[in-house]
DNA sequence: GCGAGATACTATCATTTCAGTAGTTAGTCA
DNA sequence: TGACTAACTACTGAAATGATAGTATCTCGC
């Protein structure tokens, strides 16, 4: 992708261009519900290695991800969330519910630990309280959208 | 990617196999703005027309967007968000919402047509009303992640 | 103290995808 | 007839990705 020249102001295009990718997000997945360490994500996601460097270094790169020491001998370093990335949770639960309801198949559920309901993640405007989706929006802010 | 031996029941993997790539990203904003025609989706982006030929079937044949005839001579076709696609508005704001919040520079806000008001997108969910992120979740279901 | 195993990578190379530009088809308009 | 618009397709070279193998460092059992 040409990656900067699309609408630089558009915090979606910048979002995308921060953790648009596939991998990306299925790592972040895997972070939040546990996974820290190289092998980890290797062996859930069948990624290449090469592919895993290259995407845990963006992310930690972007802040969503830190490099944490976790045994001095033998050195071992693990991936932890940092808050921007735990931030990122909601974006992806909203996301897997918009794929349970229009993506076909059996696909699992979120579930809410502490007490143990099933999650139904809606958006909404914490100002007027109403649910995304139910009013036309646009864009406003330094010369955005063509 | 591997596409799909990736958790084939994980939600978030088949989201984001579906529509979990840049450009089907933009191309989504840019629906919800107004865009519907080739042309449009062209010049906004900068897309090569190759490739915005393949994302726009591939959104199409996701269920996404649905192509209509908007002029019979010459036959002109469009391409209009269905239910689905729509219902895509809100996962699109929060990561909006996010990268406003995490990736740095002066990035567009987003309004309320009705009101003129800022919106400001957050995860809820529906059954408890607690905030997306507030807890920790697990998820359930047919032989999920590993 | 030696070989096997764990962990976190890097190197290499074939394959796939993508970007950029040019060209095509089908029609309108003047 | 010739310019113009809209929606593509064809082609080519560059870049990203996938698969596999190999490296570096340390631990542990024997």
């Amino acid at each position: 992708m040409s990656e900067n020249r699309v609408a630089p102001g558009c915090p979606i295009a910048r979002g995308v261009g921060t953790v648009g990718d596939a991998w990306s997000m299925l790592i972040l997945r895997d972070a939040h519900v546990g996974a820290t360490r190289f092998d980890q994500f290797r062996k859930n996601l069948g990624i290449a290695p090469t592919m895993l460097t290259k995407r845990l270094a963006a992310l930690t790169q972007a802040g969503l991800l830190e490099k944490r020491l976790y045994s001095e001998r033998p050195p071992r370093e693990e991936y932890v969330l940092t808050p921007a990335g735990e931030d990122f949770l909601p974006v992806l639960l909203l996301f897997g519910a918009w794929a349970r309801r229009h993506c076909g198949g059996d696909l699992a559920r979120f579930i809410d630990e502490t007490t143990g309901q099933e999650i139904q993640p809606v958006g909404v405007d914490a100002v007027s309280g109403a649910r995304l989706g139910s009013r036309p929006i646009k864009l406003s802010g330094p010369e955005n959208l063509a």
